[in-house]
DNA sequence: ACACAGTACCTCGCTATACGATGTCGGCGT
DNA sequence: ACGCCGACATCGTATAGCGAGGTACTGTGT
């Protein structure tokens, strides 16, 4: 469960805004555990960089396609929640529409 | 034959230089010609700009995966010609398997 | 004769994105 | 006591693709 095949940023480039969408399809989730969740489902072949999770997040609030709210952890770290809004919903959609559409693109130019 | 489906250029991004190696695996080609050849292999869905070509094409020289040379059209605009390397054969090898790769990994996260 | 579109080359500067480095704070294991 | 991990965050950097612009020759329409 390692990371051998590493992605190189660039063919990861785009969808990550999608992928963290995704994550929140299901369940609100906080940050930290959103990294997670995509090593997870990658078996480990991808994990974002907190660096890049947050300003993904930030980017995603500022469309509105998230709303966020602190956890109620009376005691330990605190933890931000995010959550998809209906206009999440639709980007979602639309941003895994257009991987489909570029995957067949590509596929035809590599 | 028109651009409707237009993809973003960040789900291209770090595909362009396989894709400009792929369109030399059968023969020497200039720049304009690339472009253009592209185009249709995508039926018009991408078409690279001029800028993004010719910057590929110098990272392409610098790495040693194509060398150019002037074609001898004794009139009329000249035509710059360039030849794919055995390491470009190599590298082309190499840009389709991390291409197959991510395409797995995104698949399973979008 | 002249304008214009297309072929064919090229460069400069912008922008967005992913990431490396770094920092903070709390809880837990040893 | 100390370090590690969960969990938040920011700042700066590198890079790719592109928009805008520039040169030159050829062919076509009027």
């Amino acid at each position: 469960m390692e990371n051998h095949g590493s992605l190189s940023p660039d063919l990861v480039r785009g969808n990550i805004d999608t992928m963290i969408l995704k994550t929140l399809l299901g369940a609100d989730r906080y940050g930290y555990q959103i990294v997670k969740t995509i090593a997870a489902a990658s078996s480990g072949q991808y994990e974002p960089k907190e660096a890049t999770l947050y300003s993904s997040l930030r980017r995603l609030e500022a469309s509105g396609w998230v709303t966020a709210y602190w956890g109620d952890e009376s005691q330990g770290g605190r933890r931000k929640y995010y959550t998809l809004t209906a206009a999440g919903r639709d980007a979602y959609a639309a941003g895994a529409a257009a991987w489909d559409h570029a995957k067949r693109v590509l596929d035809a130019l590599l």
